[in-house]
DNA sequence: CGCAGCGATACCCGGCCGGTATGGATACCG
DNA sequence: CGGTATCCATACCGGCCGGGTATCGCTGCG
């Protein structure tokens, strides 16, 4: 199987639809089907299902799709860290949430600057999740919070741990109550759209939800409600109030790297990281 | 960057020798010299230093071959697991080591299997590292044992742990203490050849030591010396008596499966394990 | 100094990738 | 119910690239 096959499967995977596929690949659709016909025969699996109106994925087509995303990624990664790997002066990457954590991150590249061989470090504020750039080789590190944030395939090292609180105007009628359970907060309307782990939103009416701030305009405006880690509390603003949620899971913040990295940088800033957490 | 080039870049960096490369490829040696070339001009990057005598990795060549290993075995298990899925009646492959936790293995077996909706299940049982299947989607669950076996890039769940026992032949000096320290076992000669990580052995004198009988009589012989979970108490022959060693690391036993994995029956099985571990 | 080993270069051929043109099926609409 | 638009498959052609053979250039060794 070849990485353009691969390519191909996952536009066509994508689009569903040849035409469409076609054209985001840049080529003609007609070679395009070819291309998926020869990998269905040479697998000896159907990957789709076509009925000249529709094209839906199959079973095996589906496994395909997340492990062919997944193969994309890492040969994105490692023609990226390949090049790193060559340029005379070597530099870090570190991944971080924006808008949160912040003191915990200053603390950890102060700590790591001041450790003998440090590298220069760069950092990279995503909006959506950290994690992403790590899988494609944009960053070589990245700051993650257990369980929002998903670690499958990466080395982790829990850095800390701390509970969640549910975050309402201060006019409203849970404003007053000293602690909260789940089943408080799931009572109350949320009329937003919240994203997919994959980073789509689903269909319907409703804000899509993108980032903290606008979060919290939703929710003084009362259309949203969330319960998100103690850290918020720092940057909350007037019209909100923070209420602990007793029985949410704990958020665990974790330093992150791709498996099989072999770099000195990396290994030395997940040891500071661990050293005083 | 095709899978192709992927293969002949490996190839050519683990033989250090265009010419076995290109046999072991099965194609001539020049195209192979040129292709290894276009690699490095698009990547603009040098892989390899050629002296028309030696031929050696630089720095960017050898992160490219652990990646290029890495997605190589994902793409072999994405062939597989795409076939996998296609299959009428699924299964499920569980590697573990052979010869040991032997007992853990059979209760889970048989939790699984009262599980509504269970899968027929198919045992690996690896003489090496049982967490090669996972990689390349000969199987679907490992049992590993921290810290022997690597779980870079699985997901994974604690099922138990256990201290360590050092194994020496009754008739030892130290077979009469009640426990050891690392100390104590390091102190003693072992002139065995261990496996590296990867599989491979040193150079030098002394037996390879491959699996877990052979590596009995070689202590008994007096030629080698080991440190390992105390399970092994249960299959021990009469001339070996087996040690506590008190500061020795927890040995941890793990189920691990691929990230992104899909299928109901892994989700089903660790959650079995999980359940009673 | 001659030879052997090894990678690079030169050159040719065939297959495959990609393009255009077109066919066949199906949903939608007047 | 016929026309049409949409969409995937097929047919066919041309150019590029991957792979083969022959050979050269370099280097360490006897």
């Amino acid at each position: 199987m070849e990485t353009r096959e691969l390519r191909y499967f996952v536009a066509v995977a994508e689009e569903l639809n040849f035409g469409r596929a076609a054209d985001r690949l840049g080529i003609a659709q007609p070679p395009l089907s070819r291309a998926i016909a020869q990998l269905e025969h040479r697998l000896g699996v159907a990957l789709l299902t076509r009925t000249s109106r529709k094209v839906s994925l199959t079973g095996a087509g589906e496994v395909l799709l997340a492990e062919g995303r997944a193969i994309l990624g890492a040969v994105a990664a490692a023609e990226r860290r390949t090049r790193a790997a060559a340029e005379d002066q070597p530099s870090l990457v570190v991944a971080a949430k924006a808008g949160s954590s912040g003191e915990v991150l200053a603390k950890l590249l102060d700590a790591y600057a001041n450790e003998p061989g440090a590298v220069p470090v760069d950092l990279l504020l995503c909006e959506s999740n950290p994690h992403l750039p790590l899988l494609d080789g944009r960053a070589d590190v990245a700051l993650l919070h257990e369980p929002y944030d998903p670690t499958a395939g990466l080395d982790v090292e829990v850095l800390g741990a701390e509970g969640q609180v549910a975050v309402v105007p201060s006019a409203h009628p849970l404003a007053g109550r000293s602690q909260l359970r789940m089943a408080d907060v799931s009572a109350l309307p949320d009329l937003a759209r919240w994203p997919r782990r994959d980073g789509t939103y689903p269909d319907g009416s409703g804000v899509e939800v993108r980032n903290l701030t606008q979060l919290f305009q939703l929710i003084e405006l009362g259309r949203a409600v969330v319960v998100l880690p103690e850290v918020v509390r720092n940057g909350l603003a007037e019209g909100l109030v923070a209420i602990p949620v007793v029985d949410a899971p704990q958020v665990t913040t974790v330093i992150a790297w791709p498996p099989h990295s072999r770099s000195r940088a990396v290994a030395d800033l997940v040891r500071v990281a661990t050293g005083f957490s």
